[in-house]
DNA sequence: TGACATGGCATGTATATACATGTTTCACTC
DNA sequence: GAGTGAAACATGTATATACATGCCATGTCA
């Protein structure tokens, strides 16, 4: 008589489900001490190894946490944020059965960048940098102003793109692995260069998603996008206790 | 003579990285098909166990694809979105050491909501639902007007939470386990409620989180997040390619 | 009483072996 | 030539075994 499922998943699926239900009916509480493995294998009637590829995969979802000599934990609660998911322009107008089109405002080497940007770019001197300024429309109505500055370092030939029909962070990614991400978003007024652009009202409210990504230590890319809030909103759908297949 | 590095991590770890490095440089492109696994024992000199395990891994990390009787291959570059995390305010506040306060403006069960609520949470009829309004302040200065619905079903005692110090996401996570959540984020002129309640000028813009979350197939709560465009921003550091312990 | 050695027990890694399962290929048969 | 079946080969799972490594409690010796 086993603890387990008798469905027709693998065994190390079985033990990671009779462990998740034994947590999940509050019978391990949070940071209880599980049985050790070899109590398991007695009790469920596996070998080691495949309580161990359960524990394993366990503590790296997040749901158990182990010390080596000591035993196995059931993980506090994971961390309270949720995930947000940003896909880029093009491809989100294009499922909405859309009509995109991008206008390229400016496309230029900057020889000698604001002080702002050499400071977003943690360069310790003045360095050129790639611009670019795109406005993406969605049926002829401008949606969104993107602004990007581009480390040419790290992405050479980049204002040598078509702007108008590559997702520009499709060719970024290709380029260069991008190791980490950081977003702002606020809500702001538009200023009269932006109201023009976008063919919006001044003082309106705009959705301003600031984008920073590096490389490593070094930072590639900074961007800004400027959506129109009456008409835009940033949306995303997350399951954020995904089981690996 | 081994391909293998000679430092001091586990083997399993360097046939990772041995792997990785040969993605990385470019030698398997994307889509290639990698030897099989035992190619590798013979190129490598480990057992099929640890090849296996090493690649099993990468897999579940996004960077392989396998198929069972076919191979191996160098998976497509990870789907180009990005993931904002949004942390609950409290903990943001906090963690700036600021000084946070909550105000509860309301506190109730709502037998008859609107329709729009219903709807939200795809009820087939009319059913009562727990309703919370609470103004969240950092250094005494309003930031975060907090709206949520709360479906009782699912939530037993809502109303009863001591909302001034808890945060709600944590109690509802630990009462509910949630699979799924949908942001939607906007921005919009405050109207007259939220411009008092913020102490914000009426027209100025607000930063909208909407956030509805599930449990299985059943809504679980429905939320409205309002901040003062002008005293906050939504930011989040992420590390896309996280490498699991 | 304090310091240290040691044994017990927990998890972590590595291997050999076996069989299961899915795919492709190729030769053989009709 | 079409269909069929078996072999070859790929990944997937499960086990037994061995040893490594880390932590802790116990007991002994100074």
């Amino acid at each position: 008589m086993s603890a387990l499922s008798d469905s027709a998943s693998p065994l190390y699926e079985k033990v990671k489900d009779f462990v998740l239900a034994n947590i999940g009916s509050g019978k391990w509480a949070q940071n209880a001490r599980l049985p050790s493995e070899n109590d398991l294998v007695n009790s469920l009637g596996v070998s080691r190894m495949t309580v161990h590829r359960a524990l394993r995969e366990l503590t790296s979802e997040g749901h158990l946490r182990r010390v080596q000599g000591v035993g196995t934990f059931v993980a506090p609660p994971k961390a309270q944020s949720t995930l947000i998911e940003v896909s880029n322009i093009i491809n989100e107008i294009r499922d909405r059965g859309g009509k995109h089109r991008a206008g390229v405002i400016l496309l230029e080497r900057v020889e000698h960048p604001a002080t702002a940007i050499v400071r977003a770019f943690e360069f310790d001197q003045t360095k050129p940098v790639d611009h670019s300024l795109v406005v993406h429309f969605e049926n002829d109505i401008p949606v969104q102003l993107e602004e990007r500055y581009v480390n040419p370092a790290l992405v050479p030939h980049y204002l040598d793109q078509d702007f108008t029909s590559i997702a520009t962070l499709e060719y970024l990614q290709r380029c260069t692995p991008l190791t980490e991400v950081e977003h702002l978003i606020s809500a702001v007024p538009a200023g009269p260069e932006q109201a023009r652009l976008l063919q919006m009202p001044e003082r309106d409210s705009c959705l301003v998603l600031h984008r920073k990504t590096w490389t490593g230590a070094t930072v590639a890319t900074v961007n800004t996008f400027t959506h129109v809030g009456s008409r835009y909103s940033l949306g995303s759908r997350y399951r954020p206790t995904h089981k690996p297949a």
